[in-house]
DNA sequence: TTGAAAGCGCTAACAC
DNA sequence: GTGTTAGCGCTTTCAA
């Protein structure tokens, strides 16, 4: 019931600029000038203004801001869902540097749901986000077309639509696979098998071939039937290690296409009485959190999602600041390395001496 | 170098509610009533009015509504790190719950270090944030205070400042930790152990307090050395558990304060030779997504993060929406109960019957 | 170099 | 019930 009432909806007067320029007894234009590091500004009218900001603790009002300048400062961030341990590292790292070059960060969860997907758009589109890192396993056309019409800027990971506005930041899958791959020759193993991501997503593929590769390189070509097609998922690792435990012939080593997989591949072997790694070897791909922790802990190909971040971030906010330029469309941005622990060791058939031979001639794998 | 240049910034005019206001044939403020639901409007100005939102695929701009109506539908959340696997889950929540009434989140992370908790404040102050969630471990009186200055609400876990539109969301401790020691006990369980937080932390100090309750009721009354404290981290479980282990006599079964401290414990035991469950049974706390991986997968107490999300927006939303009324304080709305998993086992010296008569005597079990 | 004033897109008071 | 209009707090011409 108290309470000066000094405006329709709030109690307290809010500080505004006028506030400052009266402080400062200048005008709001020189107020606007000095915060913005206009260079033309007094000294020493700067310095007033400044003073008084300090004395009345004023902050400016991003709405105003937005609504004159027409640039929001706020970048959306697309993902899949943030309890997958893929994301949180990737959001953190969004956050840092974003915040770091004074932008603000809307997250959208979409939880595989194109519905709920559309709903996020929707929301970066009316909170005027000046561009979307795209970071979900797949997205709908008609969706981006919502954004590429209000000219917002994107990036993807790994392949981007060829068309303006819209960038990739490229995954080196083949360095750490290619580590992996190595690895596993240098402790003896010639029998190298892989379960793969789902093969309509994009990077799913590349880690396929990028493993394809490697082994060739190191002289191997598994049969098909040891190249399984899972789906990023723990349910899926069980499922291909399952059918792969059905084959004749199993190999000595197994790559996953991520950790979820890997993990789920351990937990059919434990179940089956196959240690690992004395008997089979497995490596996963990602780094998550959660490979550390499992038992044993998982051999994995780490890729920085904090510099994936940081590649998406800087993309974006190149298109931003320089709008004449067409930016790089790719940027090869993040790097992947082996990551040793526990659930990798020598190939059960293989003689100690074959393997220090090996050892000589493969290449050294350290964390990066 | 083309491209029809419309307005100062940007090469394409971007649609307003005067386009919108045009193409139905009635003045902007019907196209505001409308849209905003005001229920004066007329049936068919209304109908034309969606319409034309429709056809030319119109979004308000939030900024001039925020602008003029002093209401930016921006909720903060303030986090310790997105990657303590204890958050993801409650950002979920959050910004599920959130976005369903309309509010957008302003996610920070302050890392624990105080220059970029300000930081964060200072973003949710020039965003004009209705309200903040705070679920930090711990944050600087003064912090607060600069929100406080500004009429913010703020909602906290556990305890709150005894002030006005502060607010606690309170969590039932109890209910879960006594579900996991009478576990303990049905499994013939006398000697346990309990490895807390810090406990300058409310809610580590409330844990603790729960289990000490907990043992009472059934009959125990651990010596002080087995109630040894920890700091919610892996280093903490495994320094807590390596000093427990040094003791003349040791528990048969410790319970944690969360999880990543019962995992710390459990890597402490393997390394030690101390099968688990067969020679220690291990409970933790929280239930974080980890839980289930480690070996052997934790029993642990869960505690529902996302009613925590959802308890928190409404009490923000409570303030927001009837700032007239004092809304409760605290509203105890976070049930937790006991997850059973592979770390715990009848006591080592129990017999068989004394558990079976246990058993009957005990409370069931079971996941919420 | 500075200040006055226009206007960003919208809501809400007021007049009709 | 509908339209006209005055701002919300700020940036940015433009004139001085």
């Amino acid at each position: 019931m108290a309470g000066k009432r000094t405006r329709k909806h709030s109690l307290v007067k809010r500080l505004d600029i006028h506030d400052v320029a009266r402080h400062a007894r200048v005008s709001i234009a020189t107020v606007s000038r000095t915060i913005n590091g206009v260079s033309t500004v007094d000294k020493e009218l700067a310095r007033r203004v400044w003073k008084a900001v300090r004395e009345l603790n004023y902050f400016p009002n991003t709405h105003a801001r937005a609504l004159v300048s027409g640039r929001s400062r706020l970048l959306g961030l697309l993902v899949s869902e943030i309890t997958n341990p893929f994301f949180p590292e990737l959001v953190q790292g969004f956050e840092e540097v974003a915040t770091q070059r004074g932008y603000e960060i809307l997250i959208g969860s979409t939880n595989y749901d194109p519905e709920r997907m559309k709903d996020c758009i929707r929301r970066m589109i009316e909170r005027k986000v000046e561009g979307v890192a795209i970071m979900t396993f797949g997205i709908e056309g008609p969706l981006l077309e919502e954004l590429a019409q209000r000219q917002i800027p994107m990036v993807f990971v790994d392949a981007a639509p060829q068309r303006a506005l819209m960038s990739a930041i490229r995954v080196n899958y083949r360095q750490g696979i290619r580590e992996g791959v190595q690895h596993l020759a240098v402790l003896g193993h010639r029998r190298i098998g892989f379960i793969s991501g789902p093969l309509v997503q994009r990077s799913a593929e590349m880690r396929k071939a990028a493993f394809l590769e490697s082994v060739r390189e190191i002289g191997c070509d598994p049969p098909q039937e040891w190249v399984i097609e899972g789906d990023h998922t723990l349910e899926g690792g069980v499922a291909a290690m399952e059918r792969m435990l059905q084959l004749p012939e199993i190999p000595t080593a197994v790559m996953c296409s991520n950790d979820m997989t890997a993990i789920g591949a351990l937990r059919v072997l434990a179940r089956s009485g196959i240690p690992v790694p004395e008997k089979m070897s497995v490596i996963g791909f990602d780094d998550i959190h959660l490979a550390e922790f499992v038992y044993p802990p998982l051999t994995t190909v780490r890729m920085a999602r904090s510099s994936l971040a940081k590649a998406a971030v800087e993309a974006l906010c190149c298109h931003v600041e320089t709008p004449d330029q067409e930016p790089p469309r790719a940027v090869l941005a993040v790097s992947t390395s082996l990551t040793v622990r526990q659930s990798t060791s020598y190939a059960p058939s293989a003689g100690q001496e074959e393997s220090a031979t090996a050892i000589n001639v493969g290449r050294s794998e350290k964390k990066q």
